[in-house]
DNA sequence: CGAGTTTGACCAGCGC
DNA sequence: GCGCTGGTCAAACTCG
């Protein structure tokens, strides 16, 4: 996972928060406002008042952005940070580990490489004991198949479904209870064009009853159908509603997990449920996902009042900056 | 009545 | 070769 090469990380936003309280004299900044109006009004001139004024809004914005796109940085960074803990606390020994594959009887043939080559560009997430995935096809199909992303979605425990909604149309061709997992696993086709190879499964996840593992195989040769309708309600709504719950995605791979059980309002129909970047072609770098994720970790971030008066600073900072640069 | 779901049967890969 | 397992098929069933 790569974000960080999805921001454009050599703007000068001025945040480094650990100089912000030298470097900007925040009492400073409305001073300046006074005395920039004090000069305005000399020059008798308010068009050009609220023109800057207006600039001003406009740079402000503009700073609001840049700075959320830090926020996906930072979390990234973060999110890193602690799934390269996990993984070293859970892994303290070799990758080679052979406590969960002990009890198969399909050999995994080293399951995570594999599927990281097999996947190349998406990867897959977890080495964890729903891996066996990538060891059911034959080999040769699993090379061909080229794109296997895994989304995890968290749901009302009492749901019992195994429907995890994403703008596309599935059609259940077959349930299996598997061996390492009591919950039984759901095999879906996309019933949207018939030539498509995508198929989806769907289990629970053993740790966690709540969670809703969906893998996709393959890559849609069609269109999202109802992208209009996710724009509308579905997709960018859910997105929009997991604000209060929570998000993570996993450093490794394309695992997201999305927490459905705390939205705004409860849903009233089905189609609110999570609406989750599934589809073969459907990536954590989709605009999607990146928005998703901007409000989250902006939301998140809001949060925190150092945050706050960090950017508060940097937005100050900024405009001093950009203030001064005209005087001159 | 058509589309989607359920579910038991069947198939193929793998380990012993 | 046999048994175990995951994946798929297809007839029966359900629902709108």
């Amino acid at each position: 996972m790569e974000y960080t090469s999805l921001v454009d990380t050599s703007l000068d936003l001025n945040l480094n928060p650990s100089h912000f309280s030298s470097l900007v004299p925040k009492k400073e900044v409305p001073n300046n406002f006074i005395e920039l109006g004090l000069r305005m009004s000399s020059v008798k001139d308010e068009q050009a008042a609220s023109a800057l004024v207006e600039e001003l809004n406009r740079v402000s914005a503009e700073n609001k952005k840049l700075t959320e796109m830090l926020t996906v940085m930072c979390e990234n960074y973060n999110a890193l940070q602690n799934h390269l803990a996990d993984y070293m606390a859970k892994n303290p020994a070799a990758p080679s580990d052979s406590t969960n594959n002990s009890s198969r009887k399909r050999k995994p043939e080293s399951p995570t490489n594999q599927v990281m080559t097999i996947n190349n560009e998406r990867g897959n997430s977890e080495s964890s004991s729903s891996d066996e995935d990538s060891c059911k096809k034959p080999r040769q199909e699993q090379h061909i198949k080229a794109k296997i992303s895994r989304v995890c979605v968290r749901t009302e425990a009492s749901d019992t479904g195994l429907l995890v909604k994403d703008g596309y149309q599935w059609r259940k061709y077959g349930q299996k209870v598997t061996r390492d997992n009591p919950s039984p696993r759901a095999y879906f086709k996309c019933s949207h064009a018939p030539s498509c190879p995508v198929k989806k499964k769907v289990q629970r996840s053993v740790e966690d009853q709540s969670i809703l593992v969906a893998t996709y195989e393959g890559e849609h040769n069609h269109p999202n159908q109802s992208k209009h309708e996710q724009a509308s309600s579905g997709l960018n709504r859910t997105v929009a509603s997991t604000t209060l719950g929570s998000a993570s995605l996993s450093s490794s791979g394309p695992t997201i997990t999305l927490d459905l059980t705390t939205p705004p309002k409860p849903p009233t129909n089905p189609s609110d449920e999570a609406k989750v970047g599934g589809g073969g072609d459907r990536r954590v770098d989709t605009p999607e996902f990146q928005q998703f994720l901007v409000d989250q970790m902006a939301s998140s971030l809001t949060k925190d009042p150092s945050f706050k008066a960090a950017l508060a600073a940097a937005i100050s900072g900024r405009m001093v900056q950009q203030n001064q640069s005209q005087k001159w």
